[in-house]
RNA sequence: GAGACCAUGGCGAAAGGGCGAACGCGGCGGUUUGUGACUCCGUUAGUACCAGUUCGAGUCUGGUUGGUCUCCCCA
């Protein structure tokens, strides 16, 4: 039956637009105040980026891209995080010849080809930031703090942060040999996933749910990282502690994408089914090189926002989204259908939020309609009003209703709903 | 990529093969030619789609599409 939209995406309607405004305003707000701005990016890359950026072997690349081949015989993907982008404007518009570092910011949609569930979409959105240029740690700690911050702002409880420190590619190689002499020995005993998981991401099966007993003894990366990688963490970690930002040391942690060095953090809450990861990020030393620039370092995160939206839901936690009439003109007979639509002009010009009926309805269902609008007041314009230049202003709630000189109208309105505390 | 469950009006929800698809909410109209939230009355779908079994299917079977959830992985 007609036309349905794709799986794994969503309509955002009337009513829940106003709950993403409300959280994206939360985040522009944020960003304004730890000084990071907002960029806008292509929503399709060359595919070519995104290989070279979140890595040939995460699974991302191997198998969540939405490719195409544009009418040029180009490969576009359409992206599937917000850091590669970000990354190939920065050097594209040589960002690194400012004095400043780059402290950016975006919102907006990404995608990803995969059987949605709960928390799980094929178009999702990010709110991200990206500071690029500086290696001081206490940026790190800032990025951490800002997502921290931007949880809290909204309200939700129970948000924790892990935090690892993965280290450079030379102490992850090291790691991982240490690591797979500890697995190897024992891979009969584990379970299917991760006897699979420990070719193609050994650093992956220590944070199995099924084996977790196993491998209490396993090599730690914190025990491999080497000076310098201890020296930047500690740096992280002091910093995070002297902003107040609890956090949660998890050695296990490992992110999705390839580019990750040193810190790695994931924001975690419970409510989403069996999600639990509503946001993540980390610096990435290598990226802006690799993608072609100078050798720039780089930290950010990106949050989900369905995720988010969803914890806001199961957490019952519900904004004033604002999206009400301040008022409903109620035109009863002919002679006041006339002089509506002129009427609510003149609101409107004064910066009234101004609804009416289109439908030709009666009394009582334009009173209803006017109730459903959430307007405090009905303004009633009728015959014997139209004689005297006046209108009635009936509170919507109960209670007597007062006559207004029409030109005095909407000054009477702003003092009624000015907001009382 | 694999699996489980589900699919009736704007919404919620009945009907476990058979009279005109109950009921509630909401909408519209009337009761009350122009001042609503109460009452009463009327009205508002043919059961996601396609095919099959049957005298007869919303109810059974198969397929398609979509949704929810789970594994994998992540936001």
């Amino acid at each position: 039956m007609g036309f349905q939209k794709p799986p794994g995406t969503q309509d955002i309607m009337p009513g829940n637009s106003e709950l993403w405004q409300y959280v994206e305003s939360t985040a522009r707000d944020i960003c304004r105040r730890y000084r990071f701005r907002e960029i806008r990016t292509p929503i399709f890359e060359g595919t070519e980026l995104f290989k070279r950026g979140v890595g040939e072997t995460t699974d991302i690349v191997e198998k969540e891209m939405y490719t195409f081949e544009d009418r040029g015989e180009r490969s576009m993907t359409l992206r599937p995080e917000g850091t590669a982008g970000v990354v190939r404007s920065y050097v594209e518009n040589k960002l690194y010849g400012d004095p400043d570092i780059a402290k950016l910011y975006y919102i907006g949609p990404m995608f990803r080809y995969e059987r949605a569930q709960a928390g799980r979409y094929r178009q999702f959105h990010q709110f991200g930031v990206e500071a690029i240029g500086s290696d001081d740690p206490a940026l790190d700690a800032e990025v951490i703090a800002l997502g921290y911050h931007f949880y809290r702002e909204l309200g939700l409880t129970g948000v924790s942060v892990d935090l690892n420190s993965v280290g450079t590619p030379a102490v992850r190689a090291a790691f991982r040999e240490k690591l797979l002499a500890f697995l190897l020995p024992m891979r009969e005993s584990l379970c299917k996933d991760c006897q699979a998981r420990i070719d193609r991401n050994p650093l992956r099966v220590l944070d199995c749910k099924v084996d977790q007993d196993k491998f209490t003894d396993a090599p730690s990366i914190l025990d491999s990282l080497d000076e310098a990688c201890e020296k930047h963490f500690a740096r992280v970690r002091e910093c995070l502690d002297e902003m107040s930002i609890p956090y949660r040391l998890n050695p296990r942690l490992v992110r999705g994408l390839d580019y990750y060095t040193h810190t790695a953090f994931e924001y975690k809450a419970q409510g989403i089914g069996a999600i639990d990861t509503i946001g993540g990020g980390g610096r990435y030393n290598g990226l802006v090189a690799e993608i072609g620039g100078d050798d720039k370092p780089g930290v950010g995160l990106g949050l989900g926002l369905e995720r988010t939206l969803l914890l806001l839901e199961s957490q019952g936690i519900k904004p004033d989204l604002g999206n009400q009439a301040d008022v409903y003109i109620v035109a009863l007979g002919e002679r006041a259908e006339q002089a509506a639509p002129g009427l609510t002009q003149r609101l409107r010009d004064a910066g009234i939020a101004a609804e009416r009926d289109y439908l030709g309805r009666k009394t009582k269902a334009q009173f209803k309609a006017a109730e459903r609008s959430g307007a405090r007041y009905a303004a009633v314009l009728g015959d014997d009003e139209l004689d005297r230049g006046e209108i009635s202003l009936r509170p919507i709630a109960g209670g007597e209703q007062t006559a207004v000189k029409l030109s005095e109208l909407a000054d009477a309105i702003k003092k009624l709903t000015a907001p009382t505390p």
